[in-house]
Formats: structure tokens, sequence, C-alpha cells
DNA sequence: AGTAGTAATGTAAGCGCTTACATTATGTCT
DNA sequence: AGACATAATGTAAGCGCTTACATTACTACT
């Protein structure tokens, strides 16, 4: 195998060695057309004895398409985007596509990213996920010959695809778990910045759900962190200081916040699930390390559904899809169920 | 700006506007050789007026580069490799490159990945983040004529770069504050899968500096977890049923280890820090959160340094280098200073 | 055997750039 | 003003593929 040593192998020199001509060598490698099964064969052979690889730059310039897929991500460097992308490349790679990975560190900055990838021609489809991104921006680069994908936001423009989370079921089961499972009567929430698209909607599912299921969340105790832990921390700490009568349980609108509140509980010595039950949303990493009780949002398998639309849509013919993935309720230790609870509806207690 | 929708406008579109040759218009888009101002603006007004992008396949096929970097890292979706990936990305986009990220499966996938990368020339460097990969695979590739940087595994191969973590300043730093700033006296330790670069680097250090600084590691209370928490968690959880006198402190090889500790402490109602210190090693997103002392990890600027090195490699000219990053002690919660302990020497007790 | 029809292969024109080399404009010096 | 160096620009040959179209090799008929 691979006789010359890594220095550039072309059609031509295949098409040399088994006196064929660069057109059938092509068509072998695309292995596409007819092409008699003894001559591919010997092409083939041809090809590995050479050890070539087809120069994917020339591809892409004559062929007109680059096997790469563009996947914009906002700058947060956490987990939750590693799954993602572990998904989109994991379903790229086995249709022998890639990935040109770029964070962007603010909107403008993911603009000219966008920009420019799509002038420049690398990718044969982009995929972003950034809540934040204007619906004008979207319009603006859906005129462009590069299919779309949006991550985690549902676009309304009909020749774009979408995979986002079912927050709505998310947060139903979350509230049918707390309301009949743990027999808790009211809950306070903590929600993320209003505006972002997966804050609005679980902090709306969160109202509905609760009077569904009997719960009431006290005034007072619905308050806006900023998805981040220490701003939850805050809040649960100035309650706790005032010595507010605390709800049943807290619901955080992710697990960040939820540890945020675990945290500052631990730190008042109130313990959890005893005095106060926690549930947290998005099941990061450590959430199962610690024993949080969360919602389990299917992360890797989002990345393959975004990679798999993104493959579809460079057919140009297959339509937009938007996907919903739903969510999965984790039940672990930070809630638990109340001596003094009326008795389960429905379902019985898990585990 | 922008006058055409997003069809192709090429070089010779621009050529034609401002009535000069492809090559000026080459020229200044290289921004090299000498173009008169006047014209260069000229053109320059063109490219913009026309929203002239060039196409990239082209230039990789002409110019025989692609701007682009390849990273291949392995399947552990952590945020630990978020962390790289963004400062890899950060300094790339900094000089106009990009990067073509990959996730590999295990290692003969990782072996098939990188040499279909480097043989169909889509990238001009290629960075590896692996530390399985055997020597005679780097020699292999060391021999392709693109260039390699290796990240947290330095190699001896001359003709490659690399990145990696100081393991020995970071558990020297470790060590001596569990010795002098704490007083304690006997630490357990719970390795890495043995085999593996940092686990052994790691756990030689243990040993070396436990002598240097006076401490001891009990017979029975240095394991190997496999740097997993589950693994960690079962051993002191063995510990504490079998009733063995734990050590002053356990020192995990990473923090998800530290965390195992840490919860089966939890567990069995044995207080951290009052009666076991734990001390980790990378400095995880949660370790913060949790309030966990810990080694960190600059793991955004080996990214940034390992992109560095990468482009450097491009001209063939400036050398290979191999760049240590140093660690920094992240006191937080789970160490104290025992009353028991002698007057620490040297150093004041911090925060 | 001759001929149409199809399967297999070959020919050659790009894809949109870079760049060595040729050519022309500009300035400098005697 | 003419010769020459130098700066600025133009010309054209690829880079390694894909693919429409042309050609040739088969097969199966009458």
């Amino acid at each position: 195998m691979n006789d010359e040593a890594s220095s550039s192998v072309t059609l031509y020199d295949v098409s040399r060695l088994c006196k064929v001509s660069i057109a059938t060598v092509s068509r072998v490698i695309n292995n596409s057309d007819k092409v008699k099964p003894d001559t591919r064969d010997r092409v083939r052979e041809a090809m590995k004895q050479l050890g070539f690889r087809p120069n994917s730059a020339a591809r892409a310039l004559a062929g007109q398409q680059t096997r790469t897929m563009g996947v914009i991500l906002p700058d947060i460097s956490s987990g939750f985007y590693a799954h993602v992308l572990k998904g989109i490349d994991r379903a790229l790679a086995e249709k022998g596509f890639h990935a040109l990975t770029m964070f962007s560190h603010d909107l403008e900055d993911e603009k000219a990213l966008t920009h420019r990838i799509l002038d420049e021609r690398r990718v044969d489809a982009l995929i972003l996920m950034n809540l934040e991104l204007p619906d004008s921006f979207i319009e603006e680069i859906a005129e462009s010959r590069t299919p779309l994908v949006l991550l985690d936001r549902p676009s309304s423009i009909r020749k774009i695809s979408s995979v986002s989370i079912n927050n709505e079921q998310g947060i139903k089961n979350a509230m049918a778990y707390l309301a009949r499972e743990c027999g808790y009567r009211n809950v306070g929430v903590i929600s993320g910045p209003p505006g972002t698209y997966d804050a609005d909607q679980r902090l709306m599912a969160c109202h509905r759900f609760a009077r569904r299921y009997g719960l009431c969340i006290p005034p007072g105790f619905i308050v806006n962190g900023s998805f981040d832990h220490d701003a939850a921390y805050a809040v649960m700490d100035s309650w706790i200081r005032e010595g507010k009568k605390l709800p049943d349980a807290m619901i955080a609108l992710n697990d960040v916040m939820a540890i945020g509140c675990w945290n500052a509980c631990r730190h008042h010595n109130i313990s959890v699930p005893e005095e106060l039950g926690i549930i947290g949303f998005d099941d990061v990493e450590y959430a199962r390390l610690l024993g949080l009780t969360t919602v389990h949002v299917p992360l890797v398998e989002m990345g393959i559904k975004a990679a798999e639309l993104a493959i579809a849509a460079c057919d140009q013919v297959s339509p937009a899809r938007m996907i919903m993935m739903d969510t999965e309720l984790m039940i672990r230790s930070t809630c638990r169920r109340r001596e003094d609870a009326p008795p389960a509806r429905k379902k019985k207690e898990k585990k």
C-alpha cells in the first residue's frame, strides 16, 4: 500500500498506471456512472497501489461542492456545545462530510463570519446555533444559495430547516412530576434572560403547566436569572437571608442556575430535597455526578439531526424541515415526595 | 454594497469593472507585490461594489494552501476539549484561518481520519490531541509534508511541535500547598489509567514531591482510577465502609475523580474539608461552582498556543517548538489548614 | 455479415484562482 | 532627447478535478 511517499498523486497518475483516461478514473472515484466492473477494479487497485486520494480543493472547484459543513456556535465554551458538535461531527463523518467549526464572539462577529464563509463558498451548508440571531439576518442569508440549518431556534422562514428543543414537553413533564409524584403545592421559578428563546418558552410553559397541574407559583418567587450560577445563587441567598417562607421546590430553567440555588441552600444549611426540592433543565455533564434532578436535553441527537438536515438540504430538492426534540426527565436526588402530600395521581413513584 | 445577489462574483468580473487584468486583482487580494496605490484602491472599490470574495477552493487549488487547520480530538465530548477548541479557533480566526474539527471514536478511526485529511490536502497543518497515539504513528505522519502540532503529548520527534501541561509544576504546587499551608501529613492518591501520559506524569510527580515536602502516601491509599467519577467513588466508598483510617487528604489526578471522592464522603457523612481534604486537577467548569480546590490547566491558552504553532509551522522555515504550560493552584474550599498542624513554612495562608 | 442500439471509454473545456514571465509605462541620468 | 533601470501591469499556463459530448467497443438483431 502507498508506494509513493506522500507527495501528490493525481488522477492522471492513476489513469496512466492502468491505461485508462482520467475521466474513467474520475468515474470510479465517484463510483457513479457505469464503469465496467473489470476496469473499476483495476482502477481501484491502482489507486490503492499509488495511495491516491482526490484533492479536495480540485474537487470543490470543479464539482461545486466541498463536502464540508460550516458550524457556527456562540462563544460559550461549555460542554453543552461540545455535545452538539459531537453529534454533528458523528453524522457528518458517516456521510463523508467534514465540519468547519467556528465560535463567534458576538453578534456582529457572527454575522461577519457567516457572510465570509458563505461568499467564499467554503461550505455546502451552514449550521447556526445562536439564539440571539435576529430574524432579519436569518432572512438575509436565507437568500444565499447555501442551505441553512438553525439549531435551537425554530425559524418561520420556509426555506430553512431547524432543530429545537421541545421546551413545552420538558417543562410539562417536570411540572407533572413535581405536582403528582412529589406532591408539591407551590414552586418558585428562576428563569433565564427574558427575550431569549429558550427562556421565554420555558417560562411560558411553567405558567401554563403549573396551572394545569394545580401548582402555585407564589408571587415574588419568580425571577429572571441570567442563565448563570452566581445570579441564581444571589437570588436564593437573599430570599433565605430575608427569612422568606420558601416554596416547596424551585425549578431553575437551566442546570447551572439550579446548582446556584442548591449551593445557596447548602451554604445556609437548608437541606435538599428535605426542605426544598430543586429541579433543573439541560442535564449538563455534572448534573449526573451531583445527583441533580433535571430535564435531559438530547444534545448529541440534536447535533445528529442538524447534520442530517444539512446534508439533505444540499440536494436542493428536499424541503426544509423543522424538528423538535423531546426531552427526558432525569429523576435523581434533589426532589422527593413530601410526607404531607396527597396521594399521587396516575403514575407511580419511579425508582 | 453587494449589488449582485449572492451568485458567484469572480476575479474576472472585478477585473473587467475596473479595466485591469485579473493578475492585478489577484495581487490586491493578496495585498502583496507592488500595485500602484491608485489602482489598488480602484480594485478594492470594485470588489466591494460587486461583493466579491475569492473562492476558497480555487485559491487552495492554485495556491497550494487552504488556510484551514485540521483539529482532531478524541471523542470525549467534555468541556475540556471545548475550551481547547475555543482557544484554537480564536487564534486561527485572528489570522484568517479556519478549523476543520473532527472527533475520533477510537484509535483506528483517528488514524484513518488523519490519513484522509492529509492525503486530501484539506488542511495546511494538523493539530492532534490524543494521549494514546502511539509513537510509531506519529513518526509515520511526521513524514507527511503537512506540519503537525501535538496537544498534551510532547513528542520527541524533532519536526513536530507540541503544547503540553506542566504536570510536574502543577503537582508540585499542590503538594506544597497540602504540606505547608494545610499542614497535612499524609495524603492518598487516586491516579488515572496507568500508561496514559498525564496520569503517569502526575503520579510520578506525586511521589517525588510528596517526598520533597515530607508528605507520606500511606500504602494502600494509592490507587488507579480510570479518570472517571464512578471508579473514584467506588474506591473511596470501599475504604470508608471497611473503616480504614483515612489520610488527611486525597489528591485526585483529575477533577471528576475528586468529585467522585467527595460524593462518597458526602454519602457517608464525612465532612470535607474538616475530616478529609480533597484536591483535584484540571479545574473543569463546575469545579468553581462546587468550590473544589484544584489545579487549573489553562486550556484556552493551550489551544491558542497550538494554533499559533500550527500557523508558524506552515512557513516550513520556523523550527518546531515544544511548549509547556504552567498551571495555577485554585484554592477553594475542599482543603483547609489542620488545627494540629505545625506552623506553616514560608508562605502565609492565603485567603 | 451488416446495422442499429447501447455500454464503455476518451476528449477537452472549464471551475476561479496564482504566478512566472513578457510587456509596457514611468522615471532618471548623461 | 535617448538609453536604461525599475515599477506596474498584462498574458497565459497551470493547479487536479468534473462532465458534456464525441468516439469506440460491444451486443443483438434481421
